[in-house]
DNA sequence: CGCCAGGCCTGCACGC
DNA sequence: TGCGTGCAGGCCTGGC
């Protein structure tokens, strides 16, 4: 599920159920994801009142005062909203509960998530400290993608999935963002100029803009019955469409491998 | 059975 | 020698 809009529209969602809320106490049932979910955890968090919800990449961040709660959802990863009597089914690892009866829960089947603690200030940790500029921020931009393009021959799709270069975005979004912008997901990062990094910032914000507007892409009640369905796959340009025909130009859509990813593009309407 | 899936870290080989 | 870069592999389960 998890790009950057899922995230946010995930963070969006918990943000106001959460905010000054304490926790009565913290549930891991399976302590063996990506990395191991600390032991001290449930200590830590009881008795803790989320001041905050906030994002880095992909990173949720619980401020917990003393210290952040971090959270990834890897490649399966959901968070629900549910109540102290809703009984965990079997990839439920870990829950947040709350005194007021909420419990936030966390599934993730293929454990590539992430349940962490930070002392202090949550950008610390070594898995963010190096994370390059979030996508909205005044440090991303086309002279940003310019700059560290310049001595990169790998593919410009691959290149964009590279949480150093920019924040947040994956799979779809790079897939996504590039037919935007008019440009061939094969094409050397090297070999595209100053304007048009200039363009494929600017249809980065707005593709990942749109998304979370949409409120992501299939993320489904992930907050109980508020309705905040994600549908921005309805709105895919290319992703998961090959061999169907292009929104804008009904060239068939097409399918490559790059580094074992899959990258859909129009040969078409991306040609340089 | 094999392959694929929205992530991302590590280790290794390579070229400057 | 050291660095940046670019692959492949690995972590897991589930669905087709």
């Amino acid at each position: 599920m998890p790009e950057l809009p899922e995230v946010e529209t995930t963070r969006r969602g918990l943000e106001p159920l959460l905010v000054n809320q304490r926790i009565r106490t913290a549930i891991v049932r399976n302590r063996a994801l990506r990395l191991p979910v600390p032991r001290t955890l449930p200590r830590l968090l009881a008795g803790a009142t989320i001041a905050g919800i906030a994002r880095r990449g992909k990173y949720l961040l619980f401020d917990c005062g003393a210290g952040t709660l971090i959270l990834h959802l890897g490649m399966s990863g959901r968070l629900w909203v549910v109540n102290s009597a809703t009984p965990p089914e079997p990839h439920d690892h870990f829950d947040l509960v709350f005194e007021n009866g909420t419990v936030v829960r966390l599934r993730d089947p293929r454990r590539f998530g992430l349940v962490l603690w930070q002392k202090g200030d949550p950008l610390r940790h070594p898995l963010l400290a190096n994370i390059g500029p979030e996508p909205f921020s005044e440090a991303f931009d086309g002279a940003w993608l310019h700059r560290i393009t310049r001595n990169r021959s790998a593919a410009i799709k691959q290149v964009l999935m590279d949480s150093h270069v920019v924040a947040g975005v994956g799979n779809i979004y790079a897939n996504e963002a590039l037919f935007r912008a008019g440009i061939r997901p094969a094409r050397a990062a090297n070999r595209i100029g100053l304007k048009r990094c200039e363009l494929l910032a600017v249809k980065i914000r707005e593709t990942l803009e749109l998304a979370i507007g949409a409120g992501g892409s299939s993320l489904r009640d992930y907050v109980g019955s508020d309705g905040l369905a994600g549908n921005f796959q309805s709105q895919f340009m290319v992703y998961d469409r090959a061999g169907q025909p292009c929104r804008r130009c009904g060239t068939p859509i097409r399918e490559i491998r790059q580094g074992q990813r899959s990258t859909f593009y129009c040969p078409s309407c991306q040609r340089r």
